[in-house]
DNA sequence: CTCTGTCAGATTGTATGACAATCTTGATGG
DNA sequence: CCATCAAGATTGTCATACAATCTGACAGAG
């Protein structure tokens, strides 16, 4: 780590942000639901925030897929396809493939300690699955697994990926059995992590989000045909 | 596809979107430099737009990473630390080699007619690499391994990612041989393809990236030293 | 009764202008 | 030469405006 970043002293997240992060968990935790029309005017008045304000903010926000633009109608909350969740899932195999094994590689035992230690709240959750509780755990173990893998990229590329299948997931977690399947899983890949067998941690993944992908297609399709 | 796809008329593009390309083209080809500050009123001028348009097209930018935001200074071109070129270049490499495997796997015969025709494109200008040219048929190749591979969210992934490196690239390929090299090295992965040897693709394509990143690092590091 | 055309209202796309807060720069004085 | 401070430049944010476009309702025709 740098001079430059050791020394930053903390800012106070601009306004800007601050409207961004209220849409988008807004988006995440169901408020706004896939398809839905986002009316400008609305929002600037919930937020108290003026409309050029606003649009910097889905600006961003449609940058990483969670809302896409239709011209002359604005903003709507992006829907996700059989297809689209279909390659997002591939994709997000292979990159969070690539943080376990690079995690299993170059963390230190801190890190995998840390990581244990958010898997132990996944695990303490599969008695009484509350979804908001859910939500969070699953959230704070990719923190520390994309923060601490030894890749800053990862991140950038992997988080807009689990930002758009949010819903997906929220969807398929409440799927009878899903959600233990999934914390067995990941428990295989942290103990491969905390062997330091890469190659172990990566397969597990790539199987992991497979499994998770056919969960998730399967709960789609049905409120597909339900809808 | 679906009728709602098919038919739908083509619109020009907003201003927005022209101002966000006109951006990030320029940033691409080098006309803004790392680290350069973009001043937003000068933009605003020479692109004859209002400064809420063009922040809007900032942001999307800024989300892409592009761009980078400093408190109370603005946006600067993002410039390139060794630890960030990196792990963009791993995190590509994984991007890069599932999109092959795919394009192996899934493409139709025409398909992989037209990713050869890029290819002879990129060979032809073996013998005078001309930048601006190279540029262009490189873009025109990644598009169409891209666009064709049979996983629509890869390029939203993957584009991001090769325009951070975009400057990088650039500089690597005038490195002596090394555009010989990518050329070869691209030539046989085009060839796992033909064959639907997914498998070949996917490590030839691993070992292309990590041999570009190398390639990229070095000059990168040169570069730092000397200035 | 259904279809079509039309019009009012709502909403977006974009521009202008403004102002406080902050940063940079250069001048001033020790 | 260094510290301090003032002036200018630039960003962060807002309010307002208006044309273009879309939506939905309504009226009229078949």
């Amino acid at each position: 780590m740098t001079d430059e970043a050791r020394l930053r002293v903390p800012r106070p997240p601009s306004l800007r942000e601050h409207v961004q992060e209220t849409v988008r968990s807004s988006i995440l935790n169901g408020e706004f639901r896939p398809g839905e029309h986002l009316i400008e005017r609305e929002l600037c008045e919930a937020m108290q925030v003026s409309r050029p304000l606003l649009r910097e903010a889905l600006a961003h926000l449609e940058a990483r897929g969670l809302i896409d633009r239709v011209p002359s109608r604005g903003f709507v909350v992006a829907r996700p396809t059989i297809e689209k969740v279909q390659a997002l899932y591939e994709v997000r195999g292979a990159i969070e493939a690539l943080a376990a094994q690079y995690f299993a590689e170059r963390a230190t035992a801190e890190d995998v300690a840390l990581l244990r230690s958010r898997l132990e709240v996944l695990k303490s959750l599969s008695d009484r699955p509350d979804l908001g509780r859910v939500r969070a755990a699953t959230s704070e173990f990719y923190d520390v697994l994309m923060g601490r893998c030894g890749n800053s990229e990862i991140r950038t590329v992997l988080e807009p990926v689990l930002d758009r299948v949010a819903f997906m997931r929220t969807q398929s977690m409440t799927r009878p059995g899903r959600f233990d399947k999934s914390v067995a899983e990941i428990g295989r890949i942290v103990d491969a992590i905390g062997r330091g067998d890469a190659e172990a941690a990566r397969v597990l993944s790539v199987e992991h989000v497979e499994a998770a992908g056919v969960s998730a297609l399967e709960s789609l399709r049905e409120t597909a045909a339900a809808g």
